[in-house]
DNA sequence: CCGCATCCGACATGATACTG
DNA sequence: CAGTATCATGTCGGATGCGG
């Protein structure tokens, strides 16, 4: 007869916790924001005009565009290049640490493009629910 | 001489536009989450009790716990195991499906963790701005 | 122990209009 | 072309309380 009897409550200590400044909750803050990740990741593709991100990520407004690209600036992600002339001209690019940071993204991506099944169940779910 | 001259129009089409329902977009459901990845990630060292979870993410409310859980579960990644006894018992696990998931977003907190100048940067901003 | 329902505040996003 | 300012709004997330 097997008695289950609290699971040992303490001492089969917790392997570990997730605490609040983890780097895996603060990545999170690149991850969340709607625009961001896709930002980098056009830029990935090479250095790009403002007018040019836009075009390439249907739907941002600039409000969002502008604000996305201020935070991945801020961060050290991305290098902002503006020229001195009329009209203005501004152009993104990758800095090395952004690179670095393309590739494990990249990695997700292609797991998104591979398991598109999964992201359909997504979607209905989203759809159903309020989320 | 190189005259620039507008850069070419449209004769230099745009190299790739990120369209609504790109992948790239979609999986940023998955992501945008403030506790999806977390849970994901805290299953892939093993099944564990909501309680479990519960202790391993200080801070989430059940509420959001839960419904985590169902998102993740609603997506094939995790798997949710109903003993049916009393007091209730219930396990949730990673599928197939949700292993492979788990090693991108590995390679992603593997950065993190290597770059944690990046994250201080990131938190210096989020303080001074808005969002 | 596990989960659901409800209420509510905070904030991210987006539309619009304006400047240089 | 690039960017800012303002305002409207949807919704995410947390607190709380109930139920099995």
């Amino acid at each position: 007869m097997v008695t289950i009897r609290n699971e040992n409550a303490r001492t089969r200590s917790q392997d570990f916790v997730l605490r609040e400044n983890c780097p895996q909750r603060r990545i999170h803050y690149i991850l969340s924001g709607k625009w961001t990740s896709m930002v980098l990741y056009a830029l990935s593709h090479g250095t790009m005009r403002t007018g040019q991100l836009e075009r390439t990520l249907p739907g941002v407004s600039k409000k969002m565009l502008t604000q996305t690209l201020r935070e991945v600036e801020a961060s050290g992600l991305v290098k902002r290049k503006v020229f001195d002339v009329v009209p203005p001209k501004v152009e993104y690019s990758l800095t090395a640490l952004g690179e670095t940071f393309i590739e494990p993204l990249r990695a997700l991506y292609t797991w998104a493009e591979n398991n598109a099944a999964a992201l359909d169940e997504l979607d209905r779910n989203q759809a159903q629910n309020q989320r």
